[in-house]
DNA sequence: ATTGTTAAGGTCGAAATGACTATAACTCAC
DNA sequence: GTGAGTTATAGTCATTTCGACCTTAACAAT
């Protein structure tokens, strides 16, 4: 049932643990003229699953955080640094590796298209149309799924979109990641009022130059608080949440 | 715990993983005339940081899978079968144990009350106003304010109240959940008005008697699915799925 | 100057929200 | 059995939000 290590023998070994990183990105379709997501790739040079593509990751280092060790799969991967960095999910069910029992522990990262730019791509490297990503190694389809999913709720109550893009930038490309991510069309307008109210955006007074038609104004993030997650050791982050749905006290 | 181990043997050693849960029930304070949110802790029975109280866990089954070991930590200590069973963080930090790196993959319960009043106490399992833990072992005072902040969020916009309560309840009853955990009063008829627009919380054909006003209709949730999780592998009645891990590659 | 295109602001009705009032249905004290 | 007390439940109303849509502003290209 599990390649070489009997039952027994690999009960008795602990479980491995590894970290692995799904990386966003956004890149322009000049064509369709949109946004989409993107992410990077890596070949598997080793069995199981050899020639197959898969997660940056690998295994923990004893000596770094859980955080510092998906930042640093993402620079070797990519020479990237993450805008945003989060953990997504631990991984441990029982047949997900063939001879020792796996836990996985999962970040995603977003990054912006500049970054994207400079990124690395080479024979092993290679980046992906997020939304046609399939036949990945191990179960990495279903953790890039899950990944998306996670994304399109963040940015459903606006609390990630922003790390897609530079420091400053329009309305118009801020909806750009929007629809890219929701995968839906947004009215310019109302799309506009929201961001208007909400506290962390804020207008600069400057406008970009040089494009065609009547220069938009740039706004930036100002919640320049990553959002604090949990706890000691783990670093920055994502997690709360907040939406209404219970009335007030009267 | 571990022993006696320097630095660099702490360095070559792979780490350590354990499972946590963070168990919440509620309880009735007749007194006040409300409901408040109680946790089961454990009494530490070894160094290190004998005596004090701790989240119940414990390493790794190599056998099952995490959801399995959390489940299992939870009827080792309490008796209880949870309602609700969900990952919450794995924890990394890197000065967490101080003989060994330890990895601690966390997850969060909530249980109905009546379970609740079933559930073992003893002399080394206490419960305890959530809101008055403090001086956990390890860093286990963070993470249950951590899972705190996680569980008002996910009632801010109704996804996992009646998990606390039976199967039928009363829209009183579920208010109280909301107002334990969001700490504040809800106007009643204004919280009964978005609940009954909420699809899955459906009127049965009951109302419960016995009380000394006016008997309430009771209610139940329809939203049979259990809020799927990530992937496969994790969930409670859920068959498993693959997934191991990836390597680097370049 | 005209045209095309995007930026930015406004209008309007529908829907949701929060504060509040009114009535119904029960128990209990008397 | 009557009235007081309490909770359940429905409804009112002003304010806010949301979605669809229209108008004007500011540029480049021609």
């Amino acid at each position: 049932m599990y390649g070489s290590a009997n039952v027994s023998e690999r009960q008795a070994q602990p479980p491995a643990l590894a970290i692995s990183t799904v990386i966003f990105a956004l890149r322009r379709d000049e064509a369709a003229g949109r946004d989409e997501i993107w992410l990077p790739l890596v070949r598997r040079i080793r069995q199981p699953h050899l020639g197959k593509w898969a997660l940056p990751g690998g295994p923990l280092d004893g000596r770094e955080s859980l955080q510092d060790a998906a930042a640093r799969h993402l620079r070797d991967t990519t020479d990237l640094e993450p805008t945003y960095l989060e953990q997504l999910y631990a991984f441990g069910g029982l047949d997900r590796a063939a001879t020792q029992r796996l836990v996985s522990i999962v970040y995603w990262a977003l990054v912006r298209p500049d970054q994207a730019d400079l990124a690395r791509a080479s024979e092993n490297v290679r980046w992906f149309r997020a939304s046609e990503v399939d036949g990945l190694a191990f179960d990495h389809d279903d953790i890039v799924a899950y990944a998306l999913g996670r994304l399109r709720g963040k940015v459903e109550y606006g609390a990630v979109a922003y790390h897609f893009l530079g420091e400053r930038f329009t309305l118009t490309q801020l909806r750009g990641v929007y629809e890219a991510v929701l995968d839906r069309q947004l009215d310019p307008a109302n799309f506009r009022r929201q961001l208007r109210s909400a506290k962390d955006i804020v207008p600069t007074d400057e406008v970009l130059q040089g494009g065609r038609n009547r220069p938009p104004r740039l706004y930036r993030y100002s919640g320049d608080r990553p959002e604090t997650p949990p706890v000691a050791g783990n670093r920055p982050g994502t997690t709360s949440t907040s939406t209404p749905h219970a009335s007030r006290a009267r």
